[in-house]
DNA sequence: CAGTGGTCTAGACCACTCA
DNA sequence: GAGTGGTCTAGACCACTGG
């Protein structure tokens, strides 16, 4: 057999159990012992099992005392996933587009020294599009340090975003989201009224501890949404 | 020795020279074979390491194609992490309080069939303070065939939310991120001007697919940002 | 001290897929 | 067909911790 995959199934019985109740945080669960007699398996199934039932924080393992089913975190902290534009705007069934509004080539100031310290940057300026009508905004930061080819890339061919996104992996990042009024320019580069609700989302981006990008991303409120499904279920 | 962890030595080799760029895309790691040779290890132990690789997404695997550095994902979906109210107030060591605003025993309406089909349901309005100023105001449905002990809570002693997250696990959640100007009784309890950005938190909370309940929150967009460190190195 | 989980070994069979 | 990963077994030693 390739696909006997007891520990799936062991896996599987428990954590419906669990999820659906039967099991509340705190019961004790079986041994390892005591799995390999019910499934007729080897200790080091019934453990596999069990470890990524601790993966997925669905179980708490502690030696001597056994699993029990884990305890809901009081304050939990969900995940909302962030789509790049693209992404979003195919989603919708729309034509994905975007216009290079800038790109200046200027050294880091004190504030940007966490991504290039004192050398060079490249700020552009883009506009994303949804069947031709203004969709987002954004002003990013790159630095060159850490992507020299950006030097010569032409962002008004393929977007700075998914151009480094392709190109250097990134280690660590850093997401910002809230809720800003449009200030001139965003106003104007997405036809809104000054103050109108707009949805931003900054990035920030290291590779191994080095800054890489620092994104500021702009969207209409009413035109934009971040959504995400999540279930803990994922290991 | 208890803790050799020969195959977290091994993991963290390879994910070191990946995420340094040593090894890029595409490249063509060790077999299990080879890594028992180097490591002097038995092939479960490599295995295990690899498996792991592959489940934090820095490896693909293929039976005899072999496992190579995973390719970034074109369009990378991040993560933000959605702390709740209480741990974002007291994160900013400040004192979190919050008011009961009203309470209601109510049956579904078409639009909330999702949540209680035709069934009974709680809706509550709480504000949510920071050292006693205003910091987010939340609407918030309960299915009353999912929490039954609901109808007999005091809200105004233990907020609504915490309430049901110690009690009721959830599987699925969706969430729903977006800017939107203040309404009226949104203006009034956090004191802003009609029509100030703020950032809108909706999320959906199912157990097993039946529902438990629906929030919104809102908060003034210049106080509340959504922020997450994320770094894909979780397994 | 005894039970539990954490880890490791040395072998095995199989499914898949590339050459 | 042969090399690779996926899974399993039966045994082992150890660290930790609760009784």
């Amino acid at each position: 057999m390739d696909t006997p995959v007891i520990h799936r199934r062991i896996e599987g019985d428990i954590a419906r159990r669990i999820l659906s109740g039967e099991w509340k945080p705190g019961f004790r669960l079986p041994t390892e012992g005591e799995l390999m007699a019910q499934y007729g398996c080897a200790r080091m199934t019934a453990s596999k099992a069990m470890s990524r039932l601790a993966a997925r924080g669905l179980v708490t393992r502690r030696r001597r005392a056994g699993s029990v089913v884990a305890h809901p975190p009081l304050h939990s902290a969900s995940l909302v996933a962030i789509p790049d534009i693209q992404t979003e705007v195919e989603g919708r069934g729309l034509t994905y587009g975007h216009r290079l509004l800038s790109r200046q080539v200027r050294a880091a100031t004190a504030e940007e020294a966490w991504l290039a310290g004192q050398g060079l940057l490249i700020a552009v300026e883009t506009l994303h599009l949804a069947d031709d009508l203004p969709f987002g905004h954004e002003r990013r930061l790159i630095a060159l340090a850490a992507a020299p080819e950006a030097e010569a890339a032409d962002f008004a061919v393929q977007a700075a975003g998914s151009w480094l996104l392709a190109r250097t992996p990134w280690t660590e990042a850093e997401h910002r989201i809230s809720a800003v009024g449009a200030d001139h320019d965003i106003a104007r580069a997405l036809r809104l009224p000054l103050g109108a609700p707009c949805l931003k989302l900054e990035r920030r981006t290291w590779r191994d501890g080095q800054g890489v990008t620092w994104a500021w991303q702009t969207f209409p409120g009413d035109a934009y949404d971040l959504v995400a499904k999540f279930s803990p279920t994922k290991a």
